[in-house]
DNA sequence: GTCTTTTTGTTGACTAGGCAACTTACTGCT
DNA sequence: AGCAGTAAGTTGCCTAGTCAACAAAAAGAC
């Protein structure tokens, strides 16, 4: 390939980035989650602690260590982002009585209020970006990406 | 809504994390982008290197201001960007005659011969991932993502 | 029962970006 | 010509991650 003689020097038509799907989806990706950070901020919530907060919300309790895992984040970042919403009265952290090393971190009140207020703007944010599409398109590409997933067994790593 | 009466306590079934499209764009999407990193790795480059280097291979000279629009990046982003491209000798850095404010950028002869080689993996990263689709479905998605930046009018955001 | 290994969570150093203040230089108005 | 306004690029501070070293505790080996 590389080594087909070119006398006119045009042997590599180097790919656009527009060439790879990958683009177009780190491309409206990027715009969907910056949207929803938008309308997050006003609740002084981040699209990360979003995300705990909705997983706690099924669990009443997790781990630190199982919430990286479901998160695809490092237990570090965990840790300080479990700082912050303890900060902010949303998650509660508590020792585990059995288990000297364990934490458990559950919703408080206040954040078991707020999780349905914030689940109505990912919906609206989705509902919005996504209004172009017909409900027949969004299925459609929704199952391509699921195939994605399975085929390649990803791990939940909704945040960067 | 949430005003609904609702003896039994199930008032607000408050959607999933995965019930948003988003959801999986930036699941999908992260993966994509962490998996060309890991490739890029080991020449030294990042994806938003990547994505600086590709620009310039089809300009010759672009000013990192126009850069920073075209990636959706910050100035400040850029700036330091091009520094670490011209650290690495990939890019050179010159100050424009006629404007004394002014910058151009371009690749330096070792950019420009490391460009195709980062296409490749580009194109390898983009082909292992979509794998499990049929190309009519990897164009379904395509034409359904274009559709959607099309509507909003999305510029390039290619990087976070 | 002790000693090694593993697991849990925290911390500090680092990275890559944003934002805003800043310097320098050009532009346009009069 | 001079001066206000604007544009280009840099810098410092901030944020939110990673990674690796770490302390404390539990589990397993024998």
């Amino acid at each position: 390939m590389e080594l087909t003689i070119d006398p006119m020097n045009r042997s590599s038509p180097v790919p656009a980035l527009t060439d790879h799907l990958g683009y177009w989806l780190r491309l409206v990706s990027n715009h969907v989650s910056a949207g929803f950070a938008r309308r997050l901020e006003r609740h002084g919530v981040t699209v990360a602690e979003w995300v705990v907060l909705r997983e706690l919300l099924d669990v009443d309790a997790l781990a630190p260590s199982r919430l990286a895992d479901r998160m695809g984040m490092t237990r570090g970042a965990i840790s300080k982002l479990a700082d912050r919403l303890v900060a902010k009265a949303l998650v509660d952290r508590q020792d585990d009585p059995q288990d000297g090393r364990a934490q458990t971190l559950a919703l408080t009140a206040a954040g078991r209020r707020l999780v349905p207020r914030l689940a109505r703007l990912a919906d609206a944010n989705d509902a919005a970006f996504f209004a172009a599409l017909a409900s027949r398109e969004r299925a459609t590409v929704e199952a391509a990406l699921r195939k994605v997933v399975a085929q390649h067994g990803l791990k939940h790593r909704p945040v960067d």
